[in-house]
DNA sequence: TCCATAAATCGAAATATCTCGATATACCAA
DNA sequence: TTGGTATATCGAGATATTTCGATTTATGGA
């Protein structure tokens, strides 16, 4: 839990913004066919909702990734990309005791 | 409570270190005489504490205050700058409601 | 093997942040 | 009013972040 690290990468708008659009699977497309089972999202995905070019958006996830808020999943071609509840958790928990007086 | 600014305003150690300071007055020299009763720290302390510049410090006080984390109290040629346990307090259920699922 | 597609990495320009010393402002005391 | 002390503001150089297009790497299919 490094919390400066995590706190960086939450430092922008559109990365906040695409940790809320993970909540929800259905603020994508539906999955590529044979993928209907992951819960996660591709890059083209995420960069097509937030109108980014490929390459920012990719360093973007790796930023998430790095903070621990995001897990990924390769498969193929393919990186899918989901929350990690528990370390974002984690991080709200850490937060509050840092900047809590009690 | 605007969630950018704050983050922002948190996303520099020396300034989440300085808010952990406030949390007990003891972290600092006594209060002067005649300022006994303000629970405020005055900006010389606070940079005495950091050993970073007199201008740093007051740029950093600043930046706090706008992001709602501290207040500041003008006594004489003194600003005494304490934490806003209420705003703290919001910022962490805003940072909650946007970041967790439910 | 060769090509197409998805994602990651690289290099760079624009912008923002950090941090300083110098200066300005506010206030108090003699 | 003059001088001293505390803080704020200004201007600038160093460093970091943002974001892009181009390139590289990984994979899968014909």
């Amino acid at each position: 839990m490094d919390i400066e690290r995590s706190i960086s990468a939450l430092n922008n708008p559109m990365r906040r913004r695409i940790l809320e659009w993970l909540k929800d699977r259905s603020n994508f497309p539906p999955a590529l066919p044979g993928h209907e089972d992951l819960e996660g999202v591709c890059v083209a995905y995420i960069q097509e909702k937030a109108k980014l070019s490929q390459s920012t958006i990719s360093n973007y996830m790796g930023l998430l990734k790095q903070a621990g808020f995001v897990k990924a999943e390769r498969h193929g071609q393919w990186t899918f990309y989901r929350r990690d509840e528990e370390n974002i958790q984690a991080f709200l928990t850490a937060v509050k005791d840092e900047l809590l007086k009690m």
